[in-house]
DNA sequence: TGCCAGGCCGGGT
DNA sequence: ACCCGGCATGGC
């Protein structure tokens, strides 16, 4: 559908017009990004932050040392992002996969192709479409669309999706109407989540929106 | 004070 | 193939 290709762009144009450059992802080099990636399912930043800066402290930010943190330990160090026996759990998987197949070096993902890449994220356990796919774009900068609540929340609204469309179905809306720009992708999902957290939280603030659906 | 946050897993239908 | 309960902290 072309008109949706051109709705897709046009928001992007307004978004882009409207916060500015976003300077994704928050973050210190690949690895923190695929840590970041996970203990922010779910869950505030701004608590995310903590728990990163906890694990910067002790030391312990990189593949083996949370391979050889015990897990009650780590789950303690991220306790500020929630959820944190979980996520100790998720985390250690990560490592471990990245220990296993890539000599605990996250640069040496990047050489293998998208496809199975993510297909592997994917089996991993803790990583769904969303982390698999933030890890792919802002960790190693490849042109895959992340697709979030915010983005189905604001494309239901805007009549573009209906709101039992799928995680790979939403995402190559994207895929079709955008260039397979990294730094595309990677601004116009960070507007997203901005333009969310400002305007299209579940009680929305459609007056002051800027893009303004008439509804 | 409650609601909400940059999801995912596992069991049940 | 979907649907849903569980997982948990901290900020506004």
């Amino acid at each position: 559908m072309n008109k949706k290709k051109r709705y897709l762009k046009e928001i992007f144009v307004k978004l882009f017009g409207f916060f500015g450059p976003q300077h994704w992802w928050p973050a210190d080099g690949p690895f923190e990004v695929a840590i970041g990636a996970i203990l922010t399912q779910n869950t505030n930043w701004q608590n995310v932050e903590k728990a990163i800066s906890n694990l910067k402290n002790q030391g312990i930010l990189n593949a083996e040392a949370i391979h050889s943190t015990p897990l009650q330990t780590l789950a303690r160090f991220i306790k500020p992002a929630g959820y944190y026996n979980v996520k100790a759990r998720r985390l250690k998987a990560f490592v471990q996969f990245l220990i296993e197949e890539f000599r605990g070096k996250i640069e040496e993902m990047a050489s293998e192709d998208i496809p199975s890449l993510r297909k592997k994220l994917l089996q991993v356990y803790g990583i769904g479409p969303e982390t698999a796919d933030s890890i792919l774009l802002y960790a190693l900068n490849k042109p895959v669309f992340v697709v979030d609540a915010y983005t189905k929340r604001i494309l239901s609204r805007h009549g573009l999706i209906n709101k039992k469309a799928s995680y790979e179905e939403i995402q190559s809306l994207f895929h079709q109407a955008m260039e397979p720009d990294p730094f595309i992708y990677n601004e116009y999902h960070a507007l997203i989540v901005k333009l969310g957290k400002t305007f299209c939280r579940p009680r929305p603030l459609c007056r002051e929106c800027p893009l303004r659906i008439a509804r």
